[in-house]
DNA sequence: GTCTATAGAACGATAGAC
DNA sequence: GTCTATCGTTCTATAGAC
């Protein structure tokens, strides 16, 4: 497990591959072109292709989860933490860095799906907080079911990807981010 | 024009093979093993791979906007209109018939992607109609969007796929819909 | 319109030198 | 740990017979 600067290429490489073209279309000699390292490096380091993909999808994971932790200090008031979360600045056409991989047949195998999982759940969570937060506060009605109204949020961030990209236009994910915050407007009180 | 046997077929073949591999991983051969046809008859109804997939996402819009056509009959009352639609009976681990293909390189290109838009789109539109008389009706508040609540209900849908899929679990997808219907009810007045 | 044969390139992975 | 050379397979597409 050591810190070889080719391992570390490769991995960046394969990460900014995963996000421009997807698991399947990512090719391991299109990683060894970007990243300058030749196929032994590659196969030294990983045992192939699938191996690769989880490991970089294991720190897009992390790095992405990190900026969800910040957007979901409990510092800050709960649900304004679910406005910054829906009004994070995200360039719509290049998609959810790991979500976009969700129609891969790989995503099949659990090893592939882990990473993209625990990143998802990390936002829920972080949802889900805010919501029994503002209820307790008095801000949201009780009766409300917090992990189908997190569930939802987070669906309307990941729909709204899909629908900026099937217009290949942004517009289109603000107009769904837009409805999101008038309902969750509605819903406070 | 004429409607040959062997193009049917691999139009049949093609429409299945979008839906369980998407664009990239299906190969000519696939098709070919799939509908029967030889070499020969794919490349004279077909210039290509992409006129192919092309063709047969038309259909497949056709048919799926078909289907949304009967959900959003104009003799239904509009809100229900939009529960049916949130209730419609999927199979959440296949992923949307047209958007899962979004993610695909190919998406870039404008004839590709017409078809996912053109669903789309028909689905926004049966959403703006159902709110439009459902104010009318003086059911849902005047001062609501209902442009953007379309996008936002339309999101869920396609945003609860790509939940379902992360997590391989189509309970994932029900949890979010949950959340778009309690909305909905809050909404009506 | 349909078939088989084949092209040339890219695929993912391995071998073996250094 | 990194390199180059190469393997066998599959890819999309074309050629040409029938």
């Amino acid at each position: 497990m050591s810190n070889g600067t080719k391992r570390d290429a490769i991995l960046r490489a394969a990460k900014e591959l995963l996000w421009e073209q997807g698991f399947s279309a990512m090719s391991p000699r299109d990683v060894m072109e970007r990243s300058g390292a030749g196929q032994g490096s590659l196969y030294h380091h990983f045992s192939g292709k699938m191996d690769l993909a989880c490991a970089a999808l294991a720190e897009m994971a992390a790095e992405e989860s990190a900026a969800m932790d910040r957007i979901f200090d409990p510092s800050v008031k709960p649900l304004v933490r679910i406005t910054n979360y829906l009004s994070r600045e995200r360039d719509a056409l290049r998609g959810c860095r790991l979500a976009r991989l969700v129609n891969e047949a790989a995503i099949e195998q659990r090893q592939f799906r882990q990473a993209v999982a625990d990143f998802l759940t990390r936002i829920e969570d972080g949802l889900v907080n805010a919501l029994r937060e503002a209820k307790m506060e008095g801000a949201l009605d009780p009766a409300l079911d917090e992990r189908a109204l997190a569930a939802m949020f987070l669906a309307v961030v990941e729909g709204g990807f899909v629908l900026a990209r099937a217009h290949w236009d942004p517009e289109r994910m603000r107009r769904a981010l837009d409805g999101a915050r008038q309902v969750l407007q509605r819903l406070e009180r």
